[in-house]
DNA sequence: TAAAAGATCCGCT
DNA sequence: GCGGATCTTTTAA
């Protein structure tokens, strides 16, 4: 039984989305449910959504009702769900009053198994929700960085063998669906 | 008020 | 490799 990590703090988060992004590989994700029961894992994989101009993010129609949570404080998390079924978890980053956010896309080395899940790893967004038990409705607009909140991140070590490549699902963006702001931990590592 | 499209996943062919 | 599931968000009229 390893003695946790304290979790990350708003300054992390406050940084260029795409530091964040590439500086989340590797941390340890966590979760405190009902019971006190912690779920856990490693972060591998994480995409950037950055800046009011990025024709990928949903900050790119303003402020509106959904996306407002972006142009907060960073270490806000976004949760939004996408095709009408599956949840994603972001992490709002950068300035307050900048809208930018990191997609965290998958972890592996899973720890305390969400209930009716028996997988090792959570790779792809909508899957990482179900195994964490992460849902708009009742986390949208959780404070990772807040003392005693029951979400948080890790510090620890920094992954290293980072690759980027071009982010998923996101062809209406035009040149922006080309920029390499898709970060993984290379296999194997 | 309508209509289109979506930061996905799963099962079948 | 392809298409269905399923519903929220946003824009246009």
């Amino acid at each position: 039984m390893t003695r946790s990590a304290p979790r990350l703090d708003r300054a992390f988060f406050a940084r260029d989305t795409r530091e964040v992004a590439r500086d989340l590989l590797g941390r340890t994700l966590c979760h405190r449910i009902d019971g006190g029961r912690i779920l856990r894992g490693r972060i591998v994989e994480t995409e950037a959504y950055h800046g009011p101009d990025d024709r990928a993010s949903h900050a790119r129609f303003g402020p509106t009702p959904r996306a407002a949570i972006m142009f907060g404080p960073p270490g806000i998390i976004y949760v939004y769900l996408v095709y009408g079924m599956h949840h994603c978890l972001n992490v709002v980053t950068g300035a307050d009053g900048f809208p930018a956010a990191v997609l965290v896309r998958g972890v592996d080395r899973l720890e305390g198994l969400a209930p009716g899940t028996t997988a090792p790893n959570a790779v792809g967004p909508g899957r990482l929700t179900r195994a964490f038990g992460i849902r708009r409705e009742t986390h949208n607009g959780l404070d990772l960085a807040a003392p005693g909140s029951p979400l948080w991140i890790e510090t620890g070590a920094r992954a290293t063998g980072v690759t980027t490549s071009p982010r998923v699902g996101v062809d209406y963006a035009g040149a922006w669906a080309k920029r390499p702001w898709r970060y993984r931990i290379a296999e194997g590592r």
